[in-house]
DNA sequence: GCCAACGTTGGC
DNA sequence: GCCAACGTTGGC
């Protein structure tokens, strides 16, 4: 059964237009123990996302993706020279995890104010208050408001 | 730039 | 195992 996720990126840091460029890219650099396990032991393949770009203005839903390969240990935690390292995670003994993602469609804007104004989406979990986690599970029927709301047809 | 809401670290 | 200090995220 196909589930759903939310997950953010920094506008400058990798935008939506650069997953649709990559084609597919590997989601490295989670470092946060409830988000890795939401890789690790919960997302499946053909699983949907929400690609959210944070750390902008207005913060905003700017397409959907998909999981297109499981989780594996995430590399960049025992390379010295990446900005992820981790001295206590090794190729024998990963700490961290990673998925690859590919772009299903872009989305129109779906801007957090407006998700915020919309009654049919409280109790969202982005919507939380001080909701920081960059990995979320997003309850099927919040995916399919976000879905409607989206003018995307089918998926 | 501010700061609320966390999560992590480390002394005890 | 508690908790104070500190660091980070990310909206505003």
């Amino acid at each position: 059964m196909v589930k759903y996720w939310l997950m953010k990126s920094e506008l400058n840091v990798y935008p939506w237009d650069k997953l649709v460029a990559d084609g597919t890219t590997h989601w490295d650099g989670v470092r946060n123990y409830q988000a890795r396990n939401f890789m690790r032991d919960k997302m499946k393949l053909g699983d949907l996302v929400l690609f959210y770009h944070s750390n902008c203005k207005p913060p905003h839903i700017a397409g959907i993706a998909k999981i297109c390969k499981e989780s594996y240990p995430d590399f960049t935690s025992w390379d010295v020279n990446s900005n992820y390292y981790d001295e206590k995670s090794t190729p024998e003994n990963p700490r961290w995890f990673m998925v690859d993602i590919e772009p299903v469609v872009k989305t129109k804007k779906i801007t957090l104010p407006e998700m915020r104004e919309n009654p049919m989406l409280e109790g969202m979990p982005l919507l939380r208050k001080g909701s920081r986690l960059s990995i979320q599970p997003v309850p099927e029927k919040f995916f399919k408001i976000i879905h409607k709301i989206s003018n995307v047809d089918e998926l």
